[in-house]
DNA sequence: TTTTTAACGTAACTATGGGTACGAAACGCC
DNA sequence: GGCGTTTCGTACCCATAGTTACGTTAAAAA
């Protein structure tokens, strides 16, 4: 059903693959990212990459097929990491360190652009074909379960307050991020960004 | 400069205007913040009011100028009333409660669209055109302002942490704002959004 | 070598975006 | 009534969006 895959050396007839899957998927991440995945066309992917307008459609089936594939390389990228530093076992003030470090790396000197791309589609999921739709569905429930899994482990461990549910806790947890991400974008310094993550986790504390 | 306002009768020569300001203002407001301000073509406006497209670029300018001004009127619609809360020298508890009341109002009843048009445009700023841009950047800092005051006085009242500086809080509540108007049109229920918003509020109390 | 297979990319298609030229229509004024 | 003035809206402009038809090219299989 898929598209040719570029797994192992392909037994393949025709002609071959010109067009590089892996570079194109990281193309459209990066514009994605840096301005918004609604404000770049494939076209724009193509200059770009160098490649034509089919050789993508051919690839990724379609816009939405495409937005899906760079949705899914920016969860490994950039939300597991996440999620891992929460799941990683760590004290409760390690975590908040270590996911406030993680968030507010310096992204000019890792050539990463500034706020969430995640954060970017939900803020527009009405725009979202059905195939990135059903993935940031999946994605933001998989993202609250993580949260909310951390929350778990802190409360046994008596780090956290008891009183608010852990359903609450997450979606705050949540917001908190998406907050970073949008004030990082509107290029608040990170000092206070940092303080107002740091605010918010401290509600937290047991 | 700007075109002809309908403001008193007006002593005019020429063929009289039958394109209601007011009309269009509103249908454009709604439709906006419905969908989302980029997600809504003039011709749509157009169809919604009968109008033609001439007819709104004669009184508006350009899209950028529609969009500013139904900005001004969402301003003075939802934003002010909402810093009025915060500036009427209500107690803190009673301050949050009216907040939230006014924040949680059932939208359904009132005919009014979920989420917060102006928490929409934020997260496209890059998209907006100079006017709008910079109606954005001044809301953005008056509404920050408008809840420094109110935590200035809070602070004064000791209602409020003493020990959070007001610009940090100030981002605090602004993103507990947008984290609410997010949620509440990605359609989580009300009660988890009002118990998120008690969550941060409370972190705030003295 | 010829056939088969499959990716190649130019050049289109349709829909829609913001924006406007321009003749027709509707008014006040002389 | 005729004239200047101003708005009217049809019908267009151009750029760009997503998407594809199709002739060409490069490989494996026959």
């Amino acid at each position: 059903m898929g598209p040719k895959l570029n797994n192992t050396q392909a037994p393949t007839r025709g002609r071959p693959t010109t067009l590089d899957h892996a570079v194109v998927l990281k193309t459209a991440l990066l514009e994605y990212w840096t301005y918004d995945p609604y404000s770049v066309s494939i076209a724009d992917i193509c200059k770009k990459t160098g490649t034509s307008k089919p050789a993508i459609y051919r690839a990724f089936g379609s816009d939405d097929g495409l937005k899906a594939e760079v949705l899914s390389l920016y969860q490994t990228l950039a939300v597991e990491p996440l999620l891992e530093i929460f799941a990683s076992g760590k004290s409760f003030d390690e975590s908040v360190d270590a996911v406030i470090a993680f968030l507010l790396q310096d992204r000019n000197v890792l050539g990463i652009p500034n706020g969430c791309l995640f954060v970017m589609l939900r803020a527009q999921q009405h725009r979202s074909g059905p195939i990135t739709g059903q993935a940031l569905k999946d994605l933001r429930q998989m993202f609250l379960e993580g949260i909310s899994n951390w929350i778990e482990d802190m409360k046994s461990k008596t780090a956290f307050r008891q009183d608010v549910p852990t359903e609450i806790a997450a979606l705050f947890v949540d917001a908190q991020h998406a907050g970073a991400m949008r004030m990082q974008k509107e290029d608040v310094a990170l000092p206070q960004i940092e303080s107002f993550l740091r605010c918010g986790f401290d509600a937290l504390r047991a």
